[in-house]
RNA sequence: UGGGGGAUCGUCUAACGGCAGGACCGCAGACUCUGGAUCUGCUAGUCUAGGUUCGAAUCCUAGUCCCCCAGCCA
């Protein structure tokens, strides 16, 4: 983490409750944190948010943060998701040292808990079904009735849990609930269910267990045996932690974390319901978890973000209780930040215009030399081949060129970057279709370097690659999966599902991009700067050696795309104008 | 006549009774061998109505709007 990472910090509520811990010496002044995910899916940038703020105040404070699996239900949970989630954490830069927990290595104490719970008249075993549970339950207006089974004797109780526990009965036949109110307003203090029975083999316990606790029973008391201090979790658990409270109130226990809630992350243009994004996955809206349209660690990775500008990212949203949509702009702000800093600058040509300067000596090449990285001397330099023939961006050429264009056009002179001072003579169209095929140019040998010694400028320098150099490549241009900002509200408040929000152009397949040399041994991940272009990252399943593929990654700012769509709103009202006023005539 | 939360520039977020600040976006300009980067400037906000106070985003009262909760999910 570097300099700038550690003291930008703004200040947020849950930093100022546990400086004022700190102060007062609540928890012995320590700092323990943890982040618990349940491997029942793949991590995503709002998980980001969380790991971020759990590492990040363990850091700071100098304490410690476990990363912990919530592994209490076997029928949604896997080892494959473990997995991903230790690595998706590790490459955001992230060490738990030794502290890594599963809620399953703590069932046997649970277990325990569960009947000392019995023991002190705070839990039963109930036989109702569950849709008499529900029913005894009430409504958010209605108190609930209390469950016939509620006052059964300890010893009763214990027998029952014991059978429980030993097999004798079905799925669904009993559980065990805490003793606590049916009449209260909060529907989770409501005797709620803490054991369940489920004959289901677990990915770690395998089938030692037919009971499984419940999040609620079984979190506060992970926390408590890990000596978490300050346990943080996402907004709708703050009706949990009356329970949460109550359970380590109840039961004896050494520590007593605190819970905290803080609103969860939402990205405009973006989807992060687990469940929708298991969707797109099964639909094959996109070609997995880690397509790099995903808001998912894994699928950022595979897009080139790196991981010190999301975490710079998760710095910058700040962490409240209000409900909130982060621009993401932002994000994309953080990762040119972090790559403009770090990523080697690079010369391609995505959609090709032949260009043959017609002064260079045919057969001659020369190497000229590039600077890397004009953010970093240390990056140095390199050299790339120039020859007469060469391949510019059909972008950087128009026949009739609009003013503030400053790039190439006929009779102009533009400079190809670290080359010479070309000018356009001649523009060479097919002859059916009318389509420019290639340009004659002469170049200006005294301006090698890049540099006129009359001192003469010009306004525009392009990037080029030379023909018989340069390397034919699939680059990949990826854009915002959705074409709203809000897809879930647009899609509740129109009547679609978020499914139809999704962006046609997501994703373009360019084949055919002319590719400096250098660019040959891309080591697969490795994020360049194509000049003038944008972040590509060559792709870390698709690459074969000698042959990368390049997903993009983000843009550069393009204040020409700017001023480009300018003209075109002026042409269009421009001509409604003209259009209104001879219908008025 | 259930319970729990939340409302500050377009967006995100500070200010804990003392000049409403920062960042992103947007706009304008400077600079530039990347129309990148960098630099400068501008626009723009305390949900409403009362009250307390020399002074209120902050305290009090009454409203309004938004979110969450009736899994043997987490």
């Amino acid at each position: 983490m570097n300099q700038k990472e550690e003291h930008t910090k703004p200040s947020n509520f849950i930093r100022n409750i546990i400086l004022e811990d700190i102060k007062s010496n609540k928890h012995g002044g320590k700092v323990v944190t943890r982040f618990p995910p349940e491997p029942n899916g793949y991590l995503h940038i709002g998980h980001a948010k969380s790991i971020v703020m759990n590492f990040g105040f363990a850091l700071e404070f100098n304490g410690r943060c476990h990363l912990r699996f919530d592994d209490t239900n076997p029928t949604k949970e896997e080892q494959e998701y473990v997995d991903a989630i230790k690595e998706d954490v590790r490459w955001l830069g992230y060490d738990w040292g030794k502290h890594l927990y599963y809620a399953s290595d703590y069932f046997e104490k649970f277990y325990q808990y569960a009947e000392q719970l019995i023991k002190i008249g705070k839990a039963f075993v109930c036989d109702l079904s569950p849709e008499e549970i529900r029913k005894y339950r009430g409504t958010l207006t209605e108190p609930g009735k209390e469950s016939p089974y509620r006052n059964r004797s300890i010893e009763e109780n214990l027998d029952l849990f014991r059978r429980m526990r030993a097999g004798e009965f079905k799925d669904g036949q009993r559980v065990l609930r805490a003793r606590i109110d049916m009449a209260s307003g909060n529907l989770n203090m409501r005797d709620p269910v803490i054991y369940r029975i489920m004959h289901v083999p677990h990915h770690r316990t395998g089938d030692k267990w037919c009971i499984y606790p419940m999040y609620d029973f079984a979190h506060c008391l992970s926390d408590s045996i890990e000596g978490i201090t300050h346990s943080l979790c996402s907004l709708e658990f703050e009706d949990h932690r009356p329970l949460y409270d109550w359970f380590l109130d109840v039961l004896e226990v050494e520590c007593h974390p605190q819970q905290i809630e803080f609103a969860r992350l939402n990205l405009t243009f973006t989807i992060l319901s687990k469940r929708k994004l298991i969707q797109l996955v099964r639909e094959g809206v996109v070609t997995g978890w880690d397509d790099p349209r995903m808001p998912t660690i894994s699928g950022m990775r595979r897009r080139g973000l790196p991981p010190a500008g999301i975490r710079n990212f998760c710095e910058r949203i700040g962490v409240a209780k209000k409900e909130s949509v982060v621009d993401v702009a932002l994000l994309e702000y953080c990762v040119r930040e972090e790559l403009n800093r770090t990523a080697p600058r690079v010369m391609g040509v995505l959609n090709p215009l032949k260009v043959v300067i017609e002064n260079y000596p045919p057969g001659q090449e020369e190497e000229l030399e590039a600077i890397n990285n004009p953010e970093d001397p240390s990056y140095g330099t390199r050299s790339v081949p120039f020859s007469r023939e060469i391949y510019i961006e059909r972008t950087d050429f128009m026949e009739d060129p609009p003013k503030k264009f400053f790039r190439l056009a006929p009779g102009r002179e533009v400079r190809l970057r670290y080359a010479y001072f070309i000018k356009c003579t001649d523009v060479i169209k097919d002859e059916e279709t009318g389509q420019i095929k290639e340009l004659r140019c002469t170049y200006d040998p005294a301006t090698k370097g890049g540099n006129a010694p009359d001192g003469r400028k010009v306004r525009g320098t392009i990037h080029w690659v030379s023909c018989n150099h340069a390397f034919s490549a699939e680059v990949r241009l990826y854009d915002r999966l959705f074409n709203h900002p809000y897809p879930d509200r647009a899609a509740s408040e129109e009547g679609k599902t978020f499914m139809d929000f999704l962006n046609p152009d997501s994703l373009k397949i360019l084949r055919g991009c002319m590719l400096e040399p250098s660019l040959k041994k891309a080591e697969p991940g490795r994020v360049y700067q194509f000049e003038r272009i944008g972040y590509f990252c060559a792709d870390s399943k698709d690459s074969t050696p000698g042959q990368p593929v390049f997903n993009r990654t983000v843009t550069l700012r393009d204040t020409w795309a700017k001023i480009e769509k300018r003209f075109q709103k002026q042409k269009k009202q421009g001509s409604k104008g003209r259009k209104r006023k001879k219908g008025k005539k």
